[in-house]
Order: C-alpha cells, then structure tokens, then sequence
DNA sequence: TTCTTACATTATAATCGTTATAATTAGTGT
DNA sequence: ACACTAATTATAACGATTATAATGTAAGAA
C-alpha cells in the first residue's frame, strides 16, 4: 500500500516535470513510512546515514517541491518548528499539549461548514484545516500518577 | 461592548495575581478593537506613538501571559510570523491564501467531532481549531481581471 | 513615608528555524 | 561526448522569538 503511495507520487513529480533524485526518493518514502509527522531536522538525521553529505536545505527545498505538488502538507504550531505530513486520504490531527505526539484521526470532510463559510464570507473555498487538542492516554497517565 | 470584554480581562488577569500595567492594558486594548488578527510587531508598532520606550520583548512576553490567561489565542501559519486573536466567543477563521486576510466566521463548536476523536484516540479533548482557506472576494476579482 | 521585595519593562544579545546565494555536481537530450 | 538545465551542497543571511542582565515600578510592612 504504501508502496502505491510512493509510486504515485513519483509519478504526480514527474508529470510536472520534476526530476526523481535519490534523495527526494528518501525523502518520500521516509514521510510515506513515518507515522510521526516529522520536522525537516528529523528526516534530516534520518536520512543523513545514507546520505551523509545531504544538506538541511535540500530538505526543506524538496519539502517546498512537494508542498506545491501537493503531495505534503505543513502543520504549523505556536512554538518550535513545522511537521510534514505525507497526504493520503482525508484525515485531521488529534495533538497532545504534553508530549506532542500527533495522531490521525480520520473523519468525512467537514463539507456543510465549507459551504456556510463560502455563503457567510464571499470567500471561494478551496479547503480546511482541523485539529483537535488534548491529553493522550500516556500523558493522562502520568499526570494522575504525579498528583 | 468591548469595553465590557476589557473589563472582563483585566478582572481575569488580576485573580491571577498579575498586575495591570500601562503596556498591558494597552496591548489588551488593542486586540480587543483590532478586526486584523495582529501580529506582536503590529502590536508593537501601533502602540509605539503611546509608548516609545517599549521594547518588542513587552509585546511578546505579555501576548504568552495573556495566553496562558486564556484571553488570547495565537494563529500560526507555515509562513512569517504568528498572529494573535483576543478570545470572545467562539468562531472559527477563513483565510486568504492570496492576501492573508483573516476573517471571522461564527458556527456552533463541532462538539460531535471532538467527542468521536476522543472516544476513537483515547485522548482527553481539550478544544479544536478549524480554519477555512480560500481565496476571499478583492483577491477573487483581481486574478479574473488579471487574466 | 520609607524600606523591602517581587514583578515588569527595557535594551540587547543569543537562538533557532528557515531561506537565499554561489559554487559544484549530476541528469537529460542532442 | 557536449551542452544545458536543474538539483545539491556548504555556508551565509535573515527574521521571528526568547533569554539575559540591568533598571524601573508597584504594593505591602514597618
């Protein structure tokens, strides 16, 4: 499955015109494997095994690539640094404020909202964004042990 | 009204035991007549005529006091710099992909959502945030005429 | 009032994520 | 193999935010 996932998505750059290098096939396939949601500095140090001369800022270049190719998606927060999230189906992020950790969540689109928004606003819609946050199991845990 | 949600807020900050200072009222002033959805250099900057001694680091050390006090949300985007919206009731946001703009868009809180991600991650749900992106009406009309 | 103490503010330096630049390397088509 | 274009690398620069140290200010006790 993932497997679809990737070639797809090779696939998807190459049709716009955008070369496959070694290292944007890791970079890919790390995102498709990662359940993380990682920043730019953890595929960075995963990948700099078998990339050792690879650069931060190749990273965040491809990054950029496949944003605009719409094959991943920016999840930005208040503190620290952006998570990257290799686009599948339709799901949204369930977030811990403890530890971090992100979940998925999946769930239809919130269409009915999309369509008042547009009626109330003017705006034309293109998409949405939700996140939901809380405490995960481990981190509920902890706190009612630390009390 | 708003002076009712200043008033609100300076009681809020005080039975916390934080003290209201001159920068403080201001700033909380501010965000509560601003429609802008500011960033702290905005805040910065409208205030500076009023205050030319203040440094950025008041702006920013007060918008987390004032975060943690719950009056005051901060928006990030993959892009620039965080933006600050004073907490009222609850709405959600539509933004611009073109010019930035925010907009503010009322509609019942999607308590159905949060319950099932709940029951479905085992996470303790806290609070949601959902934003709409589009392209609004000025934007709309100048890429038609541009073409 | 004056002293004391704790909290706020200021000015500035430091940090850190991200982006830009210039040079080098590597694909792709002829 | 050659020329051309795009990608990568290394590094510098940038900009938003945070930390630090010094100074100022408010509130309570004596």
């Amino acid at each position: 499955m993932s497997e679809v996932h990737l070639k797809d998505a090779l696939e998807t750059l190459k049709s716009t015109g955008v070369r496959i290098t070694p290292q944007r096939h890791a970079i890919l396939e790390f995102m498709i494997h990662s359940t993380a949601h990682p920043t730019a500095d953890d595929i960075y140090r995963a990948l700099e095994k078998t990339f050792p001369n690879m650069s931060v800022a190749t990273v965040y270049n491809n990054l950029r690539v496949f944003k605009s190719a719409g094959l991943v998606k920016e999840l930005t927060y208040g503190d620290s640094s952006s998570r990257f999230d290799f686009v599948t189906n339709d799901h949204y992020h369930v977030i811990c404020n403890d530890c971090g950790k992100i979940v998925d969540f999946h769930y239809p689109g919130l269409d009915e909202v999309e369509q008042l928004a547009s009626h109330v606003t003017g705006f034309q819609v293109d998409y949405h964004r939700l996140e939901i946050y809380g405490t995960c199991q481990q981190c509920s845990g902890k706190s009612a042990q630390a009390q």
